[in-house]
DNA sequence: TATAATTAATTTGAATTCGAGATAAATTTT
DNA sequence: AAAATTTATCTCGAATTCAAATTAATTATA
């Protein structure tokens, strides 16, 4: 190692690397069902956090409001989802994910997960414990730039 | 915890999340240069690692034969690099990074990369060592899928 | 109150990426 | 040598995303 930027350089890389290789893999499956994944991913947070006004979507999972409309309009083609008005502010619209969403999402979710620990399936349980510790810090002080 | 399935799942969130904030700032970097992230990663990889033929770069940056011949038209565009005929396999063109180019990217890469280091500062020398070490080889098993 | 400022959702248009198919060149097989 | 296959690049259309502009509703302020 050169220098110390070096290192971090370095880190950059190997993190892109994992993410993208793991992503690849995650996103293959999820287009196997027939989503994408920022459909995929606003499915699943309605599935475990509840209703949501599309405005709060967008910034849960990172997506322009214009893009929100988009995917909420292709889950609700496909039945997976509804838009509800808000009765005390008619400029908000809640997501509500409907019984087919969840069943949906019920069926494949525990597959999604188990795919999941077999792409981490080169890490012990203490060597996950100690990357997630590491790569939390490290996303947390990145997040409050 | 309550399993080993939800713990896999765990660190493919903090990842998801730390590559996304890492690479959104990187990212904004790049774009004040005028350049969009693909554009760079190409330019750098020549810059780096010299002339390379158009089906080479799409295998060592993850993108399809469609959209080199569009990044590689939009850098040409811009004479950062240029196109070169293979003399021993006229199915071949090589992409080469120009002088103008050269200067563009010996000036901003600097920046770039001290720009990571500042991002990463929250981890120890050690703390990324370990990082690195740990997620290389959670990246390079996926790799191989 | 009325005016201004802010917030939420949508619409529109441009940029980027992929995938499928077309074309051209080289290599291998028959 | 001719045919078939493989490889490399490009073209085209579809999908996805963002940014900017628009519309509508709410809140703050003069």
């Amino acid at each position: 190692m050169t220098n110390e930027s070096s290192q971090s350089l370095k880190l950059f890389i190997v993190l892109s690397r994992a993410y993208k290789a793991i992503n690849e893999q995650v996103n293959k499956f999820i287009q196997t069902k027939g989503l994408n994944p920022t459909e995929f991913a606003v499915l699943e947070l309605l599935y475990h956090k509840g209703d949501q006004p599309l405005q709060q979507i967008g910034g849960k999972i990172l997506l322009a409001s214009g893009s929100i409309t988009y995917v909420v309009d292709k889950l609700e083609e496909k039945g997976l989802l509804k838009r509800n008005a808000c009765p005390k502010d008619r400029r908000v619209t809640y997501a509500q994910i409907t019984e087919e969403g969840k069943t949906f999402i019920g069926e494949i979710f525990p597959e999604h997960e188990e795919r999941i620990h077999d792409l981490m399936s080169s890490l012990s349980h203490d060597e996950k414990e100690t990357a997630i510790e590491l790569i939390k810090k490290l996303g947390l002080s990145v997040g409050k730039y």
